[in-house]
DNA sequence: CTCTCCTCTGGAACCGGTTCCATGTTTCCA
DNA sequence: TGGAAACATGGAACCGGTTCCAGAGGAGAG
């Protein structure tokens, strides 16, 4: 018989296999794998080679049990309703990796329904070490829980007053477009946003309410029929954006809630033969790739520094450096291009 | 003392816990768990109770150790540099929710660097149930190293011999746009592609492929001057088309291997005041959201519906039935629109 | 009344790592 | 030469689930 027992079948080889054929111990063979300097050199080379032989690879999830950490974390956000959760994704995923160490768990919410699922999976105590949630406001309820369940937290582009939060002050950023327009002279301005949805995201409503504040100041007073509101989304604002243009008395410039909107505009603009900028100003807001190609003027907000800026300050709370619930203003500005 | 000692601490409690306080068995809590009909109404209820008042939660991690499984599937890709990448993630991520059990753990790669990092950590054996591949070809070495380890692999958008894959005919596709052109009365065909990169992304280059052999078909010779490539990106494109535009006896119609890289040449185009589609007609490839924005005429692919037949794929190896490295074919179409 | 058979149950063993403790071996100094 | 300190080592116990096996109890058949 052979003198070391070989494993049974061809199932993958353990740290028991290495160190049997290695004969050494198996605490000898983990400290190996983890650089501990207790180790003789001799027994480390015999070790290595062991396991290159037997084509030896750790499990991940057993060193996850043991450690009672898993290495990831997950990230809630609406992907693919909005352009700019991509860059903000993208700056997650950059700064996570330049940090080496966690993986990205995805999860995507574009339902109400995936909505609870999503929060209710990773409330799981041990599924992530941390969560980053993008554009989606937690209920009270939902961060009781996760508080309770020791599980970090931090959002980004939505506060709760309980949790850390990078995020933009969206009055401020209403109030910037629209200075910027009443400045080229405008004083009919209209208006392109969400409708008001389940989910709670605020910023449109947030960034009309700064438009508003900004034309009052400026002694004009809203009108709440320049204010069009529907469902997130190019095609939709082509039709409120027509709307607006088919008034009697329609709009000299359009502040658009995003840039996707703001490209409805343009759209439904050109349809109807409405020249931009000479007959109609646009501007949006996000600054996403696209605004570039367009020429779209907009306001910029720094999607991919808040996605990174959220990993940041998610790494410090799982690594127990304390991080209260401190909300991060990121910088907001007017970026011209040929719209307005 | 308390007949049902209680837990140390406040450690998250255990099934064992569970067991202790309701009277039973680890072994019918797991049932409980599990859904299995072999335990009696009463167990159930005393079990459920339990698991409510202790707010007992499973771990993920210690089920997966014990079950050999991971329920989370690998996607690889190089997301941010092309936009037609998010756009099968999309179809990836919604395939993936629709038939629930499954995350998404992402894996970004944009350098060589990274790539070599990533199927390296997917390799290890029980990270994944199964790889998702986008865009990135595997050198055969990979592919034999992940076959070795029983770990299941499907590619999008990429080919090899050895893997399933979901791909469209590049050559096909570069062959429809110019027939296309050609059609429209145009012998002076222009290319806009990518450069080879060390990931081997070959799309752009089979496509010119294509461009070449409709041409020669049409009795029209390629010329070499009139196909530039560099690296992909709007901004580079635009410089490519400057060039174009500029030769002494320029294309009137340009092809360009993606709608990104149309972008640019339609930025050219307006930079340098050649119109389009009177002087100048272009036409992209893959029909992202923003080409219907623009009115860019493109050839479609069907992105998303790719990532969610990769992802269909994918489960059924995962799941044991036999997946052959067959090929799927999308089918494409040229979506008419204003630039062309 | 006994013998099956079926339902339900408890708990040990297992998944594959990490860690701690007890023990052995060197080294070095008094 | 004795003994402490430093290093190296093997292996049991542990992380928290699942599963399998043996056995208890009850119902139904002969």
């Amino acid at each position: 018989m052979d003198p070391v027992p070989t494993r049974r079948g061809n199932a993958a080889p353990t740290i028991r296999d290495v160190a049997r054929h290695a004969k050494v111990g198996v605490g000898t063979v983990s400290r190996v794998l983890n650089d501990s300097p207790l180790v003789s050199d001799e027994a480390r080379v015999r070790v290595r080679k062991t396991i290159d032989e037997l084509g030896y690879r750790p499990s991940s999830t057993a060193r996850r049990l043991s450690l009672g950490r898993t290495q990831m974390i997950g990230v809630v956000a609406p992907f693919f309703t909005t352009r700019s959760v991509v860059e903000r994704l993208r700056g997650v995923v950059e700064r996570l990796r330049d940090r080496g160490e966690y993986d990205v768990l995805l999860f995507d919410v574009e339902t109400l329904e995936q909505r609870a699922d999503a929060f209710e999976a990773f409330a799981a105590r041990d599924r992530v070490d941390g969560l980053l949630i993008v554009s989606l406001r937690p209920s009270d309820e939902e961060v009781a829980r996760m508080q309770r369940e020791g599980l970090p937290v931090v959002l980004i582009d939505v506060a709760h007053r309980a949790l850390p939060r990078v995020v933009i002050d969206d009055v401020l950023g209403g109030e910037i477009a629209t200075e910027y327009l009443l400045a080229k002279g405008h004083t009919r301005i209209g208006f392109v946003g969400d409708a008001p949805t389940p989910f709670g995201f605020a910023s449109s409503e947030l960034r009309c309410h700064g438009m508003r504040a900004a034309l009052r100041r400026a002694g004009i007073r809203p009108v709440a029929a320049l204010q069009k509101r529907g469902a997130h989304g190019r095609e939709e604002a082509i039709e409120l954006s027509r709307r607006l243009l088919a008034m009697e008395d329609p709009p000299t410039a359009i502040f658009a809630a995003s840039d996707v909107q703001a490209m409805g505009v343009l759209q439904a603009a050109e349809a109807l033969g409405v020249r931009v900028p000479e007959d109609l100003a646009v501007i949006g807001f996000d600054d996403v790739e696209e605004a570039a190609v367009l020429g779209l003027t907009t306001v910029r907000q720094p999607l991919r520094e808040t996605g990174a800026r959220g990993v940041e300050l998610l790494l410090s709370a799982i690594e127990g450096r304390e991080v209260g619930p401190v909300e991060e203003l990121a910088s907001l500005t007017v970026i011209e291009r040929r719209t307005a």
